[in-house]
DNA sequence: TACAACATTG
DNA sequence: CAATGTTGTA
């Protein structure tokens, strides 16, 4: 049995929204630890993951594990009847094969609720290895977002290169080239001084990291992450996962074709769903226009080495959705593995993997 | 000879936009009273009408009545050309086979003046008996356009329900069912104790009535009202109909026609309203958002049974639209007969009828 | 993907 | 009051 209150039914909206375009169908993996998400988008080329923390909620009960497959699109048809400020309860039995949502207002004189449908997915939850990766590159979400956009019309892929000095984002297109630098500023070293680190305290908005003036232990935290230096991280890590298969995309560059239909290698099953695979730039504004962090710019760069990969720009750009969950991403990349994409939120992350493409062009 | 002045461009153009999707043409009824409009759907499931009061207008005049056959797309394109708020004048000479629209600005230094061509269109208008409901519902436009929106995505039909403790609306759908309930709450009550009471006294008080402070009279409004809902308020109302024919949609499902002529039953006196107890006149509110109610939620219930009907959101999604007129709708229903919804703004009213769907599925 | 409506800004 | 941008809907 589950349920779970949310305090705003809003954090499941934007989750939502971030992630429907990409997949059509997953589990929502609930435990007692909270809920997991993790899906393979439909031309199995990027890997979305998603936590949502059981102490995040209002309240949360599980009282054993309980993969409940949900179709996405209904999901989201079914989210838009709530408001944003509503509560939202989230109830499924252990026999489940509908999932119980109520979205109660504020002032209690509105209590809607709704049934939707459960699906059997085969679970096809992949090892993520804990990878250490060569670069991180901490930033505001909606400077990628406005990068991946601006770059996104003038070419199909672009490279991404951390240096000391900042991250350079380049294309190449047909009309025109283009490449944006990013400089490591003292402003965003401060800034994002512990962004991310131990869960405790960043665990309101992120926004407050922003406010950081104070500059303390900043030091430490970046060490940490310096620490492993030597190339070619494979992402292979700690194997203690069951026996679950690796995440192994495809190169970037071939998956882009397919969308639905594909039976792939994958081999998910029952229900599946159309659905197009395309990008759209979607802006990145919402969140909350408050916090226009004033000191828009700058980057935080963490490296061991150069790394420069190339990848597409169709889905960095549907991760830039994210952008909607918070205000602050992280890139993640060593040379020649999945770069990975993360967003962490007060109530849990959303990380997003992507593999390079490989014949550089 | 019909001229009409209206102070704001504005009305008439929201006016249309309500309903030029559910009617393509239709005869403005003028006659010394005010102007009516009454027209069925365009798949004659619908009835749409509308009142405009000759006292709503800065100036008016209607020698003799006159029916004017409006296309209403080509009215909705030449209302464009009037700013909102302009002032306008509508004239037609008896022999009238245009209608003259002038628009003046406030200032006196623009006036644009269109002639539109009327056609000839058989009336129709249909006795519509006055009818005595079960129930009536009280609550924001903005609630009820929101809940037949949501709705709508799920299921092709919505049950509508109303007890004592509220409203319940619900939706079955393939991939989810839903439903919303509406509490009745004090706050409501007292927000709609006089709505639509009339004419002699509410006239200015109507929104102090909403604001804690005065809490003299406020008292008794309340009361009035309690009284009435406690003791399960009869809807009564004045059945003078007349001779005409009825109003008998198919049942939603499906479609027929009739028609027939002849004026509503109102008959004398300008200023009477057959009102259903208490609603009547006083508009809503201002219309604009300016007053975006702080207590949005919660309904107003005044019933003498518990109704349960059923009806095509289609319709409803399309009424909703006139949420552009006024704050506050009405919904009346008794079991097996059509639905009724009203919109009261201040110039006057645009009430929808509905057939509710017979074998509820 | 395109169109319409709403909100915001100048 | 008009224009533009953004959001939501078909």
């Amino acid at each position: 049995m589950l349920e779970a209150r949310l305090q705003e039914a809003a954090l499941l909206k934007r989750l939502l929204d971030s992630i429907k375009e990409l997949v059509t169908d997953a589990n929502f993996e609930c435990n007692e630890e909270g809920i997991n998400l993790q899906a393979m988008d439909n031309s199995h080329v990027a890997l979305v993951a998603v936590k949502l923390e059981a102490t995040g909620f209002k309240k949360y009960r599980c009282d054993r594990p309980m993969p409940l497959g949900v179709n996405l699109n209904s999901l989201t048809k079914v989210l838009k009847c709530a408001k944003d400020d509503d509560i939202c309860i989230i109830k499924a039995s252990d026999d489940a094969d509908v999932l119980n949502l109520v979205y109660e207002a504020r002032s209690s004189d509105r209590i809607a609720e709704y049934d939707m449908k459960l699906m059997d997915i085969d679970a096809e939850t992949l090892g993520i290895p804990d990878t250490e990766y060569d670069a991180r590159v901490t930033m505001t979400a909606s400077e990628f977002t406005r990068i991946v956009r601006d770059l996104s019309q003038l070419g199909e892929s672009v490279r991404i290169e951390v240096s000391k000095e900042g991250v350079r984002f380049a294309s190449e297109g047909e009309a025109a080239n283009g490449n944006v630098l990013l400089k490591q500023t003292e402003a965003a070293r401060e800034k994002y001084a512990n962004y991310g680190k131990e869960d405790e305290e960043a665990k309101e908005e992120d926004d407050e990291d922003d406010e950081e003036g104070s500059s303390s232990k900043k030091k430490i935290k970046k060490e940490k992450n310096m620490k492993k230096e030597d190339a070619d991280v494979e992402m292979e890590g700690e194997d203690e996962d069951e026996e679950q298969e690796e995440f192994k995309p495809k190169s970037d560059d071939e998956g882009e074709e397919e969308q639905d239909e594909d039976e792939e290698d994958k081999k998910s099953s029952k229900k599946r769903k159309k659905a197009p695979a395309k990008s759209n730039g979607k802006p990145a504004k919402k969140v909350k226009k408050s916090d226009e962090t004033p000191t828009d710019g700058g980057v935080l760069i963490e490296m061991n080495q150069h790394v420069s990969l190339t990848f597409s720009l169709k889905y960095l750009v549907n991760f830039s959705k994210s952008s909607a969950l918070s205000n602050t991403v992280q890139l993640m990349m060593s040379n020649d593995v999945p770069l990975l994409v993360s967003y962490k939120f007060g109530q849990g992350e959303i990380k997003y993997y992507l593999a390079p493409k490989i014949g550089e062009e």
